[in-house]
DNA sequence: CCTGTCACG
DNA sequence: GACGTACGTGACAGGG
């Protein structure tokens, strides 16, 4: 190979500074200081600028780096979690207020103009080891500045460690000193001592001393090994016989990798000047004032102005933005232009992204066009495939409309933006736009959502679509939806809409999103539901993503077949109560229905509604079964009428030509708990409490060669109810794995558990329920069908003999009457207003006010449950396919079934750990079979 | 578009 | 003392 002239090499000196140490470093040396103007934390951030200032201005004479680089640790999965599950299993999680400091440590880096480093599946550590081979190989030198004792195995050959803080240095020397023996052959001596911190497991009993002593003696790890019989210690003999596999993972899990796949080279880490205007911009932005100030002087710029007052809230927080003009839009039409919107995006490191497509099924619509924006009113479309006008009428012409570049090179320009780390994409309701830009092959990270950062915010006090937000945020009405492509019969895609208007449309879209995020992001630190939203919606998104365009296959000939015999059974049905009603009418209309009811039959208990139409709901039908048989007959038409529209007809209309499975939507700001729902079609309510309901399960099925697994929380929510009320007999009951129903039965009517009969415990489970919907006599007397006063009977029974449930309900009543809010466990926000409300408005938000922390609960549960599922199922040919609020549903590889149990078994169960420590235990049910009925 | 009804947790 | 009441969803049909 020849030498290149400016290449690495020779007379070259490489720093390399592990970039988590310094973070961690810097954490734990500063209190937790917050930025003044949002009260985001920033202490972190601080010091990292602080460390990063030391070094540089330390970086003088002889001993100067010629090239430099931080690196960082991408968390999540490792190759190391491949060999060993439970490698760095018994780390602490990270501190709550350090995680969105680290993205801005990242920022801190390229604002010093110091390259920064970081790849998938691989450990700060192992692409330090092999930036430190290829710079030994080039005859170059290399400080490693970190005090990372696992980094020691480096040593040597022009390559040593300094320890920033003590400002040592590690050589050959250094290394010998810590472990007993060179470099070389550290990760022999680390294999046999293992590491509590990594969960190295080691040998047992043999720490570093007894592991060089043996190392020395035998000259390496192999050696010993091959010879231990000839140990003459009968312990340590045993030990390393007996652990010979564990010790033999174990160096694997140590042994550094000089090998990662790196995407650039020594060269690009050539040490640069900091740009003034960016660094200072960045320290000035983060609101150092020190620190800005000193290195303004050092570099002999001028300081930027620190705008620091606490933003207030409302007019005042985004006072000179421009108005929206929807006529300053630009659209892009050409390479030139987009590489100039690119480098302006890279500039500010962040982009509000929105895709324009045919229609609203991510999974079948075409891509049309993008929008991006990147200040207030800096906003631009890229039309990719619209229709050219022409042809007759209503016809348009397949030819693209002139003026767009070609959608293949538009997004292979988009791509590395979309997809850089160091980028923020910011979008409202962004699941939709990645879902979309996945069908091509681009996978969005990181983003932002203003649809979900809004719902951690104000979940309960108003919706969070962006015409909404826009019009109460912004005071500004984007153009509708309907005003471009009409409605009903005359509606048109947005392909055919012309490209001037589309501009106008798309560019506005991103625009109202960049300024929605703008106003709304700060407020979540404010509101204190930053880890909601960082924690609970945003990794949420992903997960769903991917659930959704996986989907499930159904059975288009099972429900078809369905279809026919509902239609028989039904056609009989109707001819049944035509009969019996002396006259043909309606079935399927209640308003029919209750005029020959009560009209023409003249049953009793006609009782008519605020519309003037007499109720005709199931409950009045049963009870007047008793008097006619008419009413039985339309309860019966009334449910396979239910199954064939909605179920067996309307899920045929769902299946994926392409796939042959259902990709349901899940929508995740649509309960104001924080539970999903689930729409188009919604596969959160399938049958399963009547027999022939059920049967539509069968049409849910799992593909060639793999099971369909259903793993479902038991009575998750009266587990939370026991743990938040704090109910000791309830606690104990699940502690010992008791029927809660029947425990509660016998606590509350005193019959013993063996005389318990199924009506003494029915009526208990009703009154278990009745609690979690804030319990009042007419409602369980209702659900009961026994008489009021009867129902408070138990009602007074049960707070008699939990008097922690009261207080538990009065308490949170209380909370919510002061703060106007109520709160889960682990911290989302759910508004009640109306608590404060006169009449029975208030009693609706009484109740939804001591429910909500236990559903809500229960779902942040769940929640944090998918969130980790990807990960921990990694190693498993399984897929999460759907959930149900307490039940999640995968399709596993047959023979794989067991395996898939025990991991996903394992993640809920533990769920809310290590936030939080629930004094119950959560307990998950599974089963499996070829289709959902089998399995649920 | 609203209401009633009914499917689920 | 009367009022109206279980909590959270979405889909469909009928009828204005």
């Amino acid at each position: 190979m020849s030498e290149t002239k400016s290449g690495f090499g020779k007379g070259c000196h490489l720093h390399l500074i592990d970039g988590s140490g310094f973070i961690f470093r810097a954490y734990h040396a500063l209190p937790p200081l917050t930025r003044k103007s949002d009260g985001a934390p920033i202490g972190a951030v601080s010091g990292f600028c602080n460390m990063l200032h030391r070094y540089v201005e330390g970086n003088t004479g002889p001993d100067a780096p010629t090239h430099v680089c931080v690196v960082f640790d991408k968390s999540g999965h490792t190759f190391r979690n491949d060999l060993y599950d439970l490698y760095k299993a018994n780390r602490e999680a990270m501190p709550e207020d350090l995680r969105p400091q680290i993205p801005l440590t990242r920022r801190a880096t390229e604002a010093f103009n110091i390259a920064c480093k970081e790849l998938q599946g691989y450990e700060a550590d192992d692409i330090i080891a092999t930036l430190a081979c290829q710079a030994r190989e080039a005859g170059g030198r290399v400080t490693i500045i970190s005090s990372d004792k696992d980094l020691m195995q480096l040593v040597g050959g022009g390559v040593e460690m300094l320890d920033a803080m003590k400002n040592v240095r590690i050589d050959h020397e250094g290394v010998e000193a810590k472990f007993g023996v060179g470099p070389e052959r550290v990760v022999d001596v680390q294999a046999l001592a293992g590491d509590s911190v990594d969960n190295v497991p080691g040998a047992p009993g043999i720490g570093i001393k007894t592991a060089a002593l043996l190392i020395n003696e035998w000259g390496d790890l192999e050696t010993l090994l091959d010879n231990a019989e000839k140990i003459k210690q009968p312990k340590r003999r045993q030990t390393l016989i007996d652990n010979r596999a564990q010790i033999e993972l174990s160096k694997k899990l140590v042994q550094l990798d000089c090998n990662t796949p790196l995407d650039f080279t020594l060269d690009d880490l050539e040490v640069r000047d900091p740009e003034p205007e960016v660094l200072l911009g960045f320290l000035a932005e983060m609101e150092f004032r020190t620190l800005t100030k000193r290195l303004a002087e050092q570099m002999g710029a001028a300081a930027p102005e620190i705008d620091d007052t606490p933003s207030q809230p409302a007019a005042q927080e985004a006072p000179e933005q421009p108005a929206i003009d929807t006529a300053s839009y630009q659209m892009v039409s050409d390479a030139e232009t987009l590489q100039a919107w690119i480098e302006r995006i890279r500039e500010r490191g962040y982009v509000a992204v929105d895709t324009e497509t045919t229609g609203l099924d991510e999974m079948v619509v075409d891509l049309v066009g993008i929008c991006l924006a990147t200040d207030p009113g800096q906003a631009c479309y890229i039309p990719l495939a619209h229709k050219a006008e022409g042809g007759e009428g209503l016809f348009a012409s397949d030819d693209l409309a002139p003026g767009q570049m070609p959608l293949d090179a538009a997004l292979k320009m988009l791509k590395p933006v979309l997809e850089d780390g160091s980028i923020l994409k910011i979008g409202q309701n962004m699941k939709y736009d990645a879902k979309i830009l996945k069908r091509y092959g681009i996978d969005v990270a990181p983003f932002d959502d203003t649809m979900l950062i809004s719902y951690a915010l104000n979940a309960g006090l108003h919706t969070h679509g962006m015409d909404a937000l826009s019009e109460r945020y912004l005071g500004h009405v984007p153009i509708p939806t309907k005003e471009l492509l009409g409605s009903g019969k005359s509606q048109i895609t947005f392909d055919l809409v012309p490209l001037d208007k589309a501009t106008a449309y798309g560019a506005e879209d991103a625009d109202v999103t960049l300024r929605l995020w703008q106003v709304l992001k700060p407020r979540l630190h404010r509101e204190k539901v930053a880890t909601v939203y960082e924690t609970l919606e945003r990794p949420l998104a992903p997960v769903l993503a991917e659930m959704e365009m996986h989907g499930i296959k159904v059975d288009r000939d099972t429900l078809s077949r369905m279809s026919n015999a509902f239609a028989q059974k039904m056609a009989g049905l109707e001819a049944e109560i035509h009969e019996l009603a002396g006259e043909t009418f309606n079935v399927g209309s209640p308003k029919q229905l209750g005029e020959i009811l009560f009209d023409k039959m003249s049953l009793p208990g006609g009782k008519k509604g605020k519309t003037g139409a007499y109720a005709t709901g199931a409950d009045i039908l049963e009870d007047l079964a008793t008097e006619h048989e008419l009413p039985g007959r339309v309860l019966d038409w009334r449910a396979l009428s239910k199954l064939k529209s909605t179920y067996t007809d309307a899920l045929q209309e769902h299946i994926n030509p392409d796939t042959g499975r259902v990709h349901t939507s899940y929508l995740q700001t649509g309960a104001n708990t924080g539970r999903l729902s689930s729409t188009d079609p919604n596969v959160q309510n399938i049958p399963v409490r009547s027999e022939e309901g059920r049967r539509i399960r069968e049409a849910f099925i799992a593909d060639q060669g793999k099971t369909l697994v259903s793993l479902d929380y038991s009575q998750i929510e009266l587990r939370i109810l026991a743990h938040v009320a704090r109910i000791d007999s309830l606690k104990q009951a699940f502690h010992e794995g008791q029927d809660i129903h029947a425990a509660t039965a016998s606590e509350v009517f005193g019959v013993p558990l063996d005389q318990m009969t199924p009506e003494i415990r029915r009526q208990a489970k009703a009154i278990n329920f009745g609690v979690i919907y804030g319990i009042s006599g007419f409602g369980l007397a209702r659900n009961l069908r026994i008489p009021r006063a009867e129902a408070q009977g138990f009602i007074d029974r049960y707070f008699e003999r939990f008097p922690g449930i009261r207080e538990y309900m009065d308490q949170t009543v209380a909370f919510g009457q002061e703060h106007l809010f109520v709160q889960t466990l682990f911290g989302r926000k759910i508004h009640t207003p109306e608590i404060a409300a006169k009449g029975p408005r208030a009693g609706f938000a009484k109740r939804a006010a001591i429910n909500a922390p236990i559903q809500g609960t229960a779902a942040d549960i769940i929640r944090r449950a998918m969130i980790r599922m990807p990960e921990a199922i990694a190693g498993i040919p399984a897929k999460m396919l759907l959930q149900v609020h307490d039940e999640l549903v995968f399709e596993v590889d047959k023979g794989a079934e067991e395996a898939l149990i025990k991991a996903a078994r394992d993640v809920m169960e533990n769920a809310a750990e290590p936030a939080i420590h629930l004094d119950v235990p959560l307990v998950v049910d599974a089963g499996q079979g070829a289709n959902w009925a089998e399995a649920h």
